[in-house]
DNA sequence: AAAAGTTAGTGTCACGGTGACACTAAGTGC
DNA sequence: GCACTTAGTGTCACCGTGACACTAACTTTT
């Protein structure tokens, strides 16, 4: 007997708390049947149709969140039989992928009663294996974070380098030196500056920069495709 | 309609070519049946059962070439509708993992007819999208070999700095300085000295080491299982 | 209008990892 | 005892990076 597959997703935002703080969040869903029923789980859903593994998950994501983001990847397929939990519980194979959303499509997503953002780094007991899942997100991602250019998916089109800042020392939680980061980032040739600056504030304006659109976000090895950008 | 799940695996070994010199070598299956009848293919097989998909891979792999592995990882998930390249074909979604094994092992391989060992950098064309999964395989071995002690998989128990450094050699496909060579890998900690030597040779004898076994292979985070050294 | 406050951005120094390369050590064979 | 071969050590320059002090530019306050 085949198993079923199902595909899921860790989606990351920057949003502010109820401190108005900015946070690493997480979209969760609650679960409306059994097993594990009203546990928060990940979204997700069965595999069908004809598109790729990719285009699956970007479609379930919209459907069940309302997000579009601005970078997805696959991130790994569970497939323990204890993972449903239930003796007579039929097995399912998830691929699950990691998404990031900037603030502002956060913002756009849809909310409700069964749908919740959760602070990433506190989380309570999710459905299945979930709390495990989101924790080998969140160690790809800040992995990821230290040899890629993913940090920008968090961002919208133009940005300062104390935004930029801000989502690596959120998403790392560690402050890091201002002078340094600046030389580093500089020094990859990942940002291009717009020219532009932020007027207003009570300080020397900011300059805002781009990032390079004819780099992909992450260097995926053969794996690599346009829509990665 | 749900699509089959399978279970493939590239194996990496490290055996003596046509001329002698050790290459990087893959086991390859050629397939007996429609589609892409008479190509070679990565050997797997459907997941069935009730055993996790490590278990699975390790039990396949262990039925297709007679294999053990010293090294067991999950690569990536295969699901393109178009893999099966026939327009009436059900789809196929493939969990693809990767392992090493030591030369010893390999030559206790199974090797017929349709069951071969091919050199990793000079494949004919394979069947599906397997030339894709043995690149993107390989570009993760590499990336692993300077990030963690995964080389240690294509050698025995006891082995020299020379051994070692060839590993290296081979699979990055460069040569490496000697001197720097000991001093970063004597400086990571992950080889202890046996205090024995290789005698017999025209030269100074060479002292023998072996990996730290208490300390995992690769460090994979959250995934880290007591099974991963 | 000058001073204070705030954040942006620059400059400098020390240290650790690493590549290049020359050297010494310890065996065998002639 | 000398040549040869591979093992193993030592040294130097360079570069990326953390720590930290500085200057720049703007608003607000006095």
């Amino acid at each position: 007997m085949q198993p079923n597959l199902a595909i899921s997703t860790v989606i990351f935002a920057l949003r502010p708390d109820e401190n108005g703080r900015n946070t690493l969040m997480i979209p969760l869903v609650k679960r409306i049947r059994e097993p594990h029923l009203g546990k928060w789980a990940l979204p997700g859903g069965p595999l069908v149709g004809n598109e790729s593994l990719d285009e699956a998950a970007a479609r379930n994501l919209r459907e069940t969140t309302g997000l579009t983001p601005r970078y997805l990847e696959q991130l790994y397929s569970f497939g323990a039989p204890e993972r449903s939990a239930g003796a007579a519980a039929e097995r399912v194979v998830s691929i699950v992928y990691w998404a990031l959303v900037g603030t502002d499509e956060a913002d756009r997503a849809v909310e409700s009663e069964n749908v919740h953002w959760l602070a990433a780094d506190c989380l309570p007991e999710l459905a299945f294996d979930h709390n495990l899942i989101v924790e080998y997100a969140l160690w790809r991602l800040r992995a990821k974070l230290n040899y890629s250019r993913v940090a920008h998916g968090f961002l919208g089109e133009e940005f300062t380098l104390a935004q930029l800042r801000e989502v690596y020392e959120i998403v790392l939680g560690r402050p890091l030196d201002k002078g340094n980061f600046r030389r580093s980032v500089e020094a990859s040739g990942a940002i291009i500056p717009t020219g532009r600056v932020v007027a207003g504030a009570s300080n020397r304006p900011p300059a805002l920069y781009t990032y390079d659109k004819t780099r992909s976000l992450a260097d995926r090895g053969p794996l690599n495709k346009p829509s990665d950008y």
